[in-house]
DNA sequence: AGCTAAATATGATGATCATCATGTAAAAGT
DNA sequence: ACTTTTACATGATGATCATCATATTTAGCT
């Protein structure tokens, strides 16, 4: 049956929605179109009256989640101590689509890894932004640095069964963060 | 037909570093079982006579894999500036495991993820044995988040798709490492 | 030399899945 | 009100793939 203009569009959004959440969680891979579609309450049929291909999906969610992820805006510190949690770790389907997808975009479309790098500029950016009181090329060293440090703790942190161990690596690349926040702000 | 025994513990071992490249550049469901048996000059067949089922060969050869990894003995600044280079981020095939297959592990089987622990642990080690001028517990700090950025970085600089950034975010998280290890030695 | 067990090859099988074809009903335009 | 368009549902289709069944050949033992 067809349904209005609105609910089309709100049909749409809710599909990137469902789909941003199951990619994070169980990757692009293990989470079938008919599967996106049943979450978003609808049947698979009319997937591709939204979308051209699964591959066009992913693009779009890309996109539209990296976006959507204003994150960082105020107190680094504070953003880097709640990137780092345990909470975050054991919230894939909810947190960053960078630790949890960035890895699985290499294997992607030309338009998805469009979309990825646009994200990371625009990471780099605001993180860049909550650093002040560097000087700018410290500061840009500092954004990347720290952002590559904080999705690769997540990713570690993800990926090993000892939650001692993986709690530790959360909090010692937080300590490490910080302190080299500090010390180039001393420099 | 049957073959020595010999010759089956060598096409066992063929398999395994097939297997690991094959996972490395592809992913480990982009890769079939036939697929790894072909490129090891073998048939499909032959696949369970020496594992049990994919998962266990994804599990094995991550031992295998996350084992032979022996890198960074030496110098410590050596290493990270060719881990964090383009050849290394255009070579995932011959590359680091970890920073291939680390986000992937969080959706394979508890064998795979103690796998990883284990490799993760050593390479933590193996580091932290390379910062001899450090205390203990600095020492240990360093490790860790010289680790996590470095193996971010790598999967930040092959997820996008502009050279000149890629370059960037590997060559800005090298100094940022080497700043950090600089501070921790001389706090 | 002959027998047996085992390693690999060839050839199913059944499941999953992306994509397509067609039906249906309601929204939008006239 | 009528027609047309269209969003979604139901139901194929064809491909891929992990795994299994069976055949073949030969190593390893007696």
């Amino acid at each position: 049956m067809k349904v209005s203009r609105e609910q089309m569009a709100e049909n749409r959004c809710r599909i990137l929605d469902v789909a941003s959440r199951l990619f994070r969680d169980k990757g692009f891979d293990a989470v079938s179109v008919a599967e996106v579609m049943k979450a978003a309450g609808l049947t698979h049929g009319g997937f591709y009256g939204h979308f051209s291909s699964k591959d066009d999906l992913i693009a779009q969610t890309l996109a539209h989640v990296l976006a959507a992820d204003s994150s960082g805006g105020g107190d680094l510190r504070a953003y880097v101590s709640s990137y780092l949690s345990s909470r975050h770790r054991d919230n894939a389907a909810g947190g960053c689509p960078t630790a949890g997808l960035a890895a699985a975009i290499r294997h992607q479309t030309p338009a998805a890894r469009s979309a990825m790098t646009e994200g990371l500029r625009s990471q780099i950016e605001r993180i860049g932004k909550a650093l002040p009181n560097l000087d700018p090329s410290d500061r840009r060293r500092a954004a990347i640095g720290s952002w590559a440090a904080m999705v690769g703790a997540v990713i570690l942190a993800r990926a090993i069964d000892d939650p001692v161990l993986s709690d530790e690596v959360l909090e010692q690349t937080r300590t490490w963060i910080d302190a080299g926040i500090s010390q180039a702000s001393a420099s």
